[in-house]
DNA sequence: CCCACGACCTGTGGGC
DNA sequence: TGCCCACAGGTCGTGG
């Protein structure tokens, strides 16, 4: 999936078209995603107007004048392609050209700006709900759901808190959303590499600096990928077409092998498997 | 509580 | 070229 950054530069794509707009049409190709849609899922949505684009942890959260939220997850190839509406560079013509992979388009929103925008999600593992709003903070997909790492409830305090006393590797505990929510493998892989720490080291192990040290690492790393538009995976562009370029900027995700980019080691990239995920790091460097 | 593992689902890339 | 296996950004549930 899409991170943290790759849900946000989505959102940054996808605001202009949709926030402020009317949805007056919408589809739905299939029955369930990675679950079911609600019932009435069409009619709930047609002729609403999105209020607000927000963004919580990798969920997206469209408010809707109705009093509905709808909220969308990405999983692992979630992604949206718009045509036409306000961001076409001229009357016609797209601004993403119709994908020639219609099976995986599973829900098309038509709205009032002229603006087509379509869900395609080959492994269908996201997901789409409809919340009241006053009923999102209870969610089950929210409640107990971590701090934003990029804002002030993610600090070195909080998190030496929770790494407190724990053996679990400090890499499954940052993939926790309970204890941090939007991070996933890849910046997981990266924070740990800046921060100088391993990912097998066990949460309760990291030293009060190393722990500062992460906090700074997992901000920056978030920070930086949002900057250069997320990162292109194999499934994965902007909403805008535009293509990411953070994944070129990795210094230890998918480079097994290679020499560690930190200046002055002279390790070597490693790969190895967590919880049946790839970490990669620096053995010289993290510990 | 911890952790390993499988499940969900499809596509792609590498090795032979 | 073809086939088979490993692997892929996430989350959820089970069982030891």
């Amino acid at each position: 999936m899409p991170e943290l950054p790759e849900v946000e530069t989505v959102r940054q794509g996808l605001r202009p078209v949709l926030e402020g707009a009317r949805l007056e049409r919408v589809e739905q190709r299939r029955p369930d995603l990675r679950f079911a849609f609600p019932d009435g899922f069409v009619q709930r949505l047609t002729g609403a107007r999105i209020e607000a684009l927000d963004r919580r942890a990798k969920y997206l959260l469209a408010h809707l004048d109705r009093g509905d939220v709808l909220v969308m997850h990405l999983g692992m190839t979630g992604r949206f392609e718009i045509e036409g509406g306000a961001v076409a560079k001229r009357p016609g013509e797209f601004v993403y050209a119709p994908s020639a992979d219609p099976k995986h388009a599973h829900v098309v929103f038509e709205t009032d700006g002229g603006a087509r925008v379509t869900y395609f999600d080959p492994r269908r593992f996201g997901f789409m709900g409809l919340v009241g709003a006053d009923a999102l903070a209870t969610h089950p997909w929210f409640a107990g759901m971590g701090p934003e790492p990029l804002g002030p409830g993610f600090n070195a305090k909080m998190l030496a808190q929770a790494f407190a006393g724990r053996r679990q590797p400090v890499k499954a505990m940052l993939l926790d959303q309970r204890v941090v929510a939007g991070l996933g493998n890849i910046y997981v892989c990266e924070a740990l590499h800046r921060a100088g720490v391993s990912p097998e080291r066990p949460a309760g192990e990291v030293s009060k600096a190393k722990v500062a040290l992460l906090v700074t690492a997992v901000r920056d790393v978030l920070a930086e990928a949002i900057e250069a538009g997320g990162s292109t995976l194999r499934d994965y562009a902007a909403a805008d077409g535009a293509l990411g370029y953070f994944q070129h900027r990795f210094r230890a995700y998918g480079r097994e092998q290679e020499p560690c980019p930190k200046d002055g080691c002279r390790g070597v990239i490693r790969r190895i498997v967590q919880s049946g995920r790839s970490s990669f790091f620096c053995a010289e460097c993290q510990r």
